[in-house]
RNA sequence: GGGGGUGUGGCGGAACUGGCAGACGCGCUAGAUUUAGGAUCUAGUUCCCAAAAGGAGUGCAGGUUCGAUUCCUGUCACCCCCA
């Protein structure tokens, strides 16, 4: 009795295509090609969870059908194996990181060769392989090499940059210091969110609510050596290129964003002695606008320059460089308790909205250049120094956290800027100073200026200041420099050594590890615990390793460790030319790959790793090693798959039933009667105990209770978690890949359903049984299926369904592929006479998505060879259509009757047809028709009264 | 609060540039068949009305059009991201 057996058909299939290294990647790439990529895993403890194979699946259909399409296929699989999990369960455990990153790497292969994915597994590379981070270095090495030359919005080598005469008058010590303030990879010494229970610093994104993403410890913020990418160089071209992907418009939206580019002026505000404003004004006059600010000026950055003359006081960041200066005796507890005190905060606490603007006056005040007013200098935390020039000019009436922070202290409002008629705000309030307009409108209070629009104000205003020497155009961008160092063991060690002077302390300068030294491997140390210091666990690595001699120098080695986001900015490279020992990809090889088509992952790399992968891609460009200016040409993120759908009653103490519109969620997610804030049980219930009710649902039992029904997002914790180990034991792996694909869009997040994989197993066993002769105790061909004449129905659905599969992969809409699929056996399991010529190729059809029935099937229909590179099905358009078509006819746009005619008639006919008909006919008496609407092959539509 | 997305039967979803709403699958109902089945086959299944005839119907309210799930305006709900 041969039923469909998957767990039979499956793991052979998977041997057999290892064995014969069927999936890997010819040597030449000949004709078109493809590089589909899938967004590599991080192999974590937990191994694969069903979102994984979504994406993937995706991309296999899509390169499964491609080779068969005669195509040169790349499709490569490799893991994001460095980073804090390993790590963490390393000193949990008290085992190495590197054994328990391997473990898991062979539970997450073992996982995706059970689903039949047509890796070409001699590609599998892990950011954590030393032969691989040796070119993670090499490429750091680069951006060390390079400098951004503004003009030419270009990344140079460091010996080109110009060395002004009196830096080379200096010496060579200070021209290499000069060249380092200029390099990509720099060294800084600006405040971080340091997290001492994780032991490393944390970027921003990495810190939620003043607590670290993982683990939710304390962060606080100090200043630290770190290592920076000079990212915000490439903030142009980041923000300008993505014009040229194809991407969803939502993540190129996202980057732009997050990237933040803004026009206006930087200006400055005099703060020396009163009585030589005028002298400094002149001096401007000039000079001109300085490059860098003097100790005698505070520089601000507006977007509104046209607000100049509303500016009644200005705020700096309690780390800015004029604090303690401006800050007067009387003052100076004060500040020095609120710098304190900020200095715990983080920069997303510091900027929440939520939380009330505090501040403290230093005592001082700036003269404003345009009304040559004194303004009071307070400091604030919602200022931050890194962005602009750490120090704003606040406008009260015109921007809402000014204003916030006016109203709080008591501070001067005025307003100049007249909201238009059909603003949102209470005009006489903003006039009065007892709202904020944060629009555009008309100038008001700006002396010679008033009348002007927002915008031509901007550009007169900056016209001036840029004549007066006092301010000027300037570009300010969201987005930072990267902050690219951690006090970790387990990540990419630089490769960069600090010079030593005699008594071993650093001399500031460094140099890179030769070309030659590398890799420079992790050193063995016993213990990389964090300690709670700053200290990387490197500094405990053994004296040879951390003090190398150079050219008779003694250096010692960065100890620092490069973050997890390192490896994953270039590893659709490295798949191009795995193993090669010369270069971190051949040049020959990256011109014949490069770019990735189509590149499919999850949403949450929406921004940074796409965007760093992006910036290390320009930088390499740059530098001539590679041929694209983009990486990815095609991305798609596949949506997220939640649990199955789950019904919720709540139940108050006194066991009684509560309706749920009368529920809802307090600050400690528990669910509490609103009215009362009483808290309530939670109760599962069995999907049979709810019933539909208008929008929502409500209890079987009592129709007064409504009740809540939902997906949820897979968690551990509420133990909804769908493991795709069980799901192929229970159902096969083609089942799997096939539910997952069939569930919906693919980049929409859709609820997972037990049901619905059992739907497309069904339909698997009808395609068996299609072909399969099941009654039979021998592996025979079902007896309806032969060398038969095919109909001209037959061939009609065979190229119907040729059409439908072929642009649906294309467009990657394979649900709706899988149901013309479904259509298709449907209507041959009716037939009794199923010719082969038909059955082989919907085999090759349904291969790309159900690879092992396919290549079963296949050899069953009488091939000795596999499927995977049978020329893909070619469909004959004139047999997509049918000869005859149902026209349906309506009168006043309801249908009110239908019929068939040849396909191909023409407006005319096709009235004369629906007036002929005698339903309509019998509707139209005693009717005038006013206009008839013909649609050749679709429709007609009477009008008439 | 800002940005993005999604609202279509009991459920997942389909409907190309406006042209037969509900393809396909699940579930459900009835029947057939089998020693048995959570197997298979057949028929039915948006809602209202006992059925037919008919009517209503794509979150809600409007608009454009011969014709709107699709386009426009407003509005509500949920989800995701950012704050």
């Amino acid at each position: 009795m041969p039923k469909y057996n998957p767990a039979e058909i499956e793991p052979r299939w998977q041997r057999f295509w290892d064995e014969n290294k069927t999936f890997k990647t010819p040597v030449n790439v000949s004709g078109e090609k493809l590089y589909a990529l899938d967004m590599f895993p991080y192999p974590s403890g937990e191994g694969l969870h069903v979102g994984h194979p979504e994406g993937y699946t995706a991309t296999d259909i899509v390169s499964r059908q491609a080779r068969m399409a005669g195509k040169t296929v790349l499709h490569p699989m490799g893991f994001d194996a460095f980073g804090l999990p390993a790590e963490e369960h390393a000193i949990k455990n008290n085992a190495s990181p590197r054994e328990f990153t391997e473990k898991n790497i062979n539970t997450f292969v073992r996982q995706l060769k059970d689903l039949g994915f047509s890796y070409d597994w001699d590609r599998q590379i892990s950011t954590t392989d030393v032969n691989y981070f040796k070119w993670t270095q090499w490429i750091f090495l680069v951006l060390f090499d390079t400098w951004f030359d503004t003009k030419l919005q270009k990344g140079r080598p460091i010996s080109e940059l110009p060395i002004p005469a009196d830096i080379q008058d200096q010496g060579a010590v200070e021209v290499r210091k000069y060249q380092d303030s200029f390099r990509l990879a720099y060294e800084s010494h600006a405040p971080v969110n340091w997290c001492p229970a994780l032991g490393t610093v944390l970027a921003n994104e990495e810190v939620v609510d003043g607590l670290s993403d993982i683990g939710g410890h304390p962060v606080q913020r100090m200043p630290l050596r770190q290592w920076m990418l000079r990212i915000t160089s490439y903030a142009d071209r980041l923000e300008n290129d993505l014009e040229h992907v194809d991407w969803p418009e939502g993540i190129k939206k996202l980057q732009c964003d997050w990237i933040g580019r803004s026009t206006g002026a930087e200006v400055d505000f005099y703060i020396g002695v009163a009585d030589s404003v005028d002298a400094w004004k002149s001096e401007r006059s000039r000079n001109g606008f300085p490059q860098h600010a003097g100790d005698d000026v505070i520089r601000v950055y507006t977007t509104r320059p046209d607000t100049l003359f509303g500016a009644t006081y200005m705020v700096l960041a309690p780390e800015h460089g004029a604090v303690e200066r401006l800050t007067t005796s009387q003052q100076a507890g004060a500040v020095k308790k609120y710098c304190d005190d900020a200095a715990t905060k983080s920069e997303r606490d510091r900027q929440d909205d939520r939380t009330r603007k505090t501040g403290v006056f230093t005592g001082s005040y700036a003269i404003n250049p345009v009304n040559s007013k004194p303004v009071p200098i307070w400091i604030a935390d919602y200022v931050l120094v890194s962005y602009g020039t750490g120090a704003i000019m606040s406008v009260p009436a015109h921007d809402v956290r000014d204003f916030e922070f006016a109203r709080t202290y008591q501070l001067p409002i005025v307003p100049v800027v007249q909201p238009p008629a059909k603003a949102d705000v209470d005009h006489d309030q903003v006039m009065r100073g007892e709202a904020c307009f944060a629009g555009v409108g008309v100038a008001i209070n700006s002396d010679e200026f008033d009348g002007l629009p927002t915008q031509e104000f901007k550009s007169r205003i900056i016209a001036q200041l840029d004549e007066n020497g006092t301010g000027r155009a300037a570009v300010n961008y969201k987005l930072r420099d990267w902050l690219f160092s951690r006090q970790r063991f387990w990540g990419e060690p630089f490769p960069i050594l600090h010079e030593l002077d005699e008594a071993g302390n650093r001399t500031g300068l460094m140099r890179p590890v030769p070309l030659e030294d590398l890799p420079v491997d992790l050193p063995h140390v016993e213990d990389f615990k964090p300690h709670g210091r700053p200290e990387p666990p490197l500094e405990k690595a053994n004296e040879a390793w951390l003090y190398p001699v150079v050219d008779g120098v003694k250096y010692k080695r960065e100890t620092n460790t490069m973050p997890q986001w390192a490896g994953s900015c270039w590893y659709y490279l490295r798949f191009i030319d795995p193993n090669n020992d010369h270069a971190f990809v051949d040049t020959e090889l990256e011109k014949a790959w490069m770019p990735v088509d189509l590149y499919i992952g999850g949403a949450e790399h929406a921004v940074l790793h796409l965007l760093y992968s992006r910036f290390w891609h320009k930088v390499l460009y740059d530098r001539g090693h590679l041929h694209t200016a983009e990486p990815f040409k095609k991305l798609v993120n596949q949506g997220m798959i939640l649990g199955d759908v789950e019904f919720t009653a709540f139940r108050d103490s006194d066991e009684q039933w509560v309706s749920a519109e009368l529920t809802t969620v307090n600050e400690d997610r528990k669910t509490v009667l609103t009215a009362t804030g009483k808290e309530l049980h939670v109760v599962k219930l069995d999907p049979d105990q709810a019933e539909k009710d208008g929008d929502g649902f409500v209890l079987k039992s009592d129709s007064g209770i409504r009740v809540d029904s939902r997906a949820y997002k897979m968690s551990k914790s509420r133990g909804n978690v769908v493991n795709p180990d069980v799901i192929i034991a229970e159902y096969g792996a083609d089942a799997l890949r096939l539910y997952e694909m069939f569930m919906g869009p693919l980049s929409q997040s859709k609820p997972w359903s037990m049901a619905g994989v059992n739907g497309v197993r069904n339909f698997l066993d009808r395609v068996w049984r299609m072909i399969v002769e099941e009654k039979d105790d021998r592996l025979v061909l079902n007896a309806a299926v032969g060398d038969y004449e095919p109909t001209d129905e037959q061939v009609r659905m065979l190229h119907k369904t040729i059409k439908a599969v072929s642009q649906d992969i294309e467009s990657l809409s394979f649900n709706t592929a899988i149901s013309r699929m479904m259509e298709f056996v449907n209507f041959f399991t009716k037939h009794s006479l199923r010719p082969r010529v038909l059955m082989e190729p919907f085999v090759l059809l349904l291969s790309p998505f159900a690879p092992h029935l396919g290549e079963e099937l296949w050899r069953l229909l009488g091939n000795d060879n596999s499927l995977a590179y049978e020329p893909w099905p070619r469909y004959d358009e004139s047999l997509t259509v049918d000869s005859m078509v149902e026209i349906p006819i309506q009168i006043m746009g309801k249908i009110k009757s239908k019929i068939m005619v040849e396909r191909g008639n023409t407006k005319s006919e096709l009235e004369k047809l629906a007036l002929a008909d005698p339903r309509i006919a019998k509707l139209l008496d005693g009717l005038t028709v006013r206009k008839i609407v013909a649609v050749p092959d679709k429709l007609v539509n009477i009008v008439a009264n």
